[in-house]
DNA sequence: ACCTAAGCGAGACGGTACGTCTCGTCTTGCG
DNA sequence: CGCAAGACGAGACGTACCGTCTCGCTTAGGT
């Protein structure tokens, strides 16, 4: 890691020490994953990363954007698969979603921003935008569905969307993230084919 | 010294005082509902229901345990109605919830205590706890559906509940709990009915 | 130690009960000579003595009037020797007093007397008439020596005493009471004899 | 949110802002005068210096240490007189000791000190330090005595200023330092010239 | 033989202060 | 001008005691 060399880091001038923002945000998540949310400070933040704390702030206005931050770089390979099944689809969604959760550490960081957000304004912003930004892609794999004649013309693919993230934002905030194919397929096949029964349907 | 202000609570011997416990919790709400959990202290609850810092540390072990308390005493009978149409029924659930949410400021205490338990094991727990008791309520209402017919026999009643609470928890989360009866009805009919078109039905 | 019995003791009706008051002046002096006066408190005695506080309370008007009779049924057998000579009797009584005041904790328990009576008036009135007693007794000393014509006419014999219990409470105050005969000794023949050369007395 | 009030002092930057030291030092010796050692409190210093907590704490380890400060910038010119009289000389100091005592409230502020050496083992170490310091420069007063011939060869001047200081310690410890000449003089006198009757010193 | 009155251990109460922690701001001095 | 460093005012944290209060008990002494 790049913050653990000895020597301290100096100003390379009059412009932003990418070495600095890169040990900051290192150290941000290394006390994330070790401290978890409570635990979480700016001050051992600045003292992990040999990071003054001004030089914090100048980058980042305040800790939720801190910890958006830490997670955006992390956020990797989500896979929004395109099986041509959109059944399939969500399923594979859930499945490498929650891994990642589980295995980086990923789960641990966002579970910190959706608590932040609750009591600062900013982070809840950034935290809408990012749900939004997050369901507009899902819904774009729901409108290829759409296109092929998998979704039924009434559904909006934003709701489907919503639908899904719900449902993996509540089993990471309750810390039910552990790899049951079967109730993610249940869960998804929910959404997908909904509730009623084969006579219901007929009477439609 | 105890300075005679107008009207001191006392001690009512070697057992705890239940005037104090209520001033404490009416506190904790009112500074909750004001300042939002960012702004939550224990010295202010303290200062607020003119209670020394131990005795509520006496009685609650940590934040947690008394935001749990306010939530309890707080949550009052959302609507677990029976139409005869569990999509009706999903509805007026939803409805009523987003209302005594926003009406009562319960939203504010419940989105707090989510984001405590992100930090506080012991919230955490409760946390889970509490939402399986509410999942298990909202899936008798399923189960009664099923019995009517209304719902497929293949399908798990908890999967049904798991999936509204966890829309309706994001909504929560996300500040998007206004009395949108379009989008409400849209979310619990993709449930009910699923996305597929009629085509896709057929050939099942 | 009485108080030290497995069982609890319990009122003996609608009177003192001599053994709490022994209890709870043993553990006060316990307290004392393990913790010293900064780590001293009302609330430490009454665990230790397996007392409630307002039976403490009931008896001592506070710490400093416990703190008084926890060091006066302490003091015993300070010499007020009578030796015929004033000089041999006023250092076999500081010799004693050292002794005392080292050997049985004594000289602990009186400095914390002394400090807490710079900040509590009873205790400063108490003070002061704790150490008028003890000058009286030994004015009574240099009275004596007086009638033998051992000192001089115009000598009032309660300056004596002051300078010598001054003496002595300096050397406890700043923990210099170890057993200098020869100090001691120095401080005695400088009040007996004076400072003066013989010439300078020649002159009188 | 740093409020902005009429005028807060702020940091000058990564070292020591005397002007904090010298707010901190006048709130503490203020407080100590109107409330005495009883009342004195790290937090009240702070309220009144517009000080935070932990900026005492950095640079006082503890109140022992602030209290020694404040003792240490207030004590003046007390009156080591050389009027050729040695009996003048100690009567000179004892006076103006008490007055300064008196007028400036550094009496109070040295029976605070030592107070808290009773309980302090740093402040026990200072306050010897002090008074052995104290002592060498009264010593050094007999010891010229001593060359002007005013004082018997086999006198040291250390036992001599130990007598004295006591004398005037005890007097500050009980509260008598008000302005009695007549007292004085005959304490001072005592050590003087003894208390020894002319007939005894004839047969010397 | 009952009744009242007081002492007892226990422990909760409203408070104050402790000493530590983090917050977000500020300034210095080097590069 | 950016940087590491670190002091600053502010104020919450959880703990220790303070001195007061009431409980439920035990017993002595007056009736």
């Amino acid at each position: 890691m790049t913050h653990d060399k000895e020597k301290t880091r100096r100003s390379i001038g009059a412009k932003r020490n990418p070495e600095s923002a890169e040990a900051i945000l290192s150290a941000a998540k290394a006390e994330l994953l070790e401290k978890g949310y409570g635990g979480f400070s700016i001050e051992a933040v600045a003292r992990r990363a040999h990071a003054g704390k001004p030089t914090i702030y100048r980058w980042w206005a305040n800790k939720a954007a801190l910890l958006l931050d830490v997670y955006d770089r992390q956020k990797r390979d989500i896979v929004y698969a395109d099986t041509g099944s959109i059944e399939e689809d969500l399923f594979l969604f859930l499945k490498s979603l929650f891994r990642y959760w589980r295995e980086t550490g990923g789960g641990n960081i966002f579970r910190s921003f959706i608590a932040e957000a609750q009591s600062d304004g900013a982070a809840a912003d950034a935290l809408v935008a990012y749900s939004l930004e997050r369901q507009r892609r899902m819904a774009a794999m729901v409108q290829r569905a759409k296109e092929r004649g998998e979704v039924a013309e009434e559904i909006d693919p934003a709701i489907v969307a919503k639908l899904v993230t719900s449902y993996a934002w509540t089993c990471l905030l309750t810390r039910q993230i552990e790899d049951d194919d079967a109730a993610m397929r249940a869960a998804v096949r929910c959404i997908v084919q909904g509730i009623l029964p084969e006579s219901a349907r007929a009477e439609k």
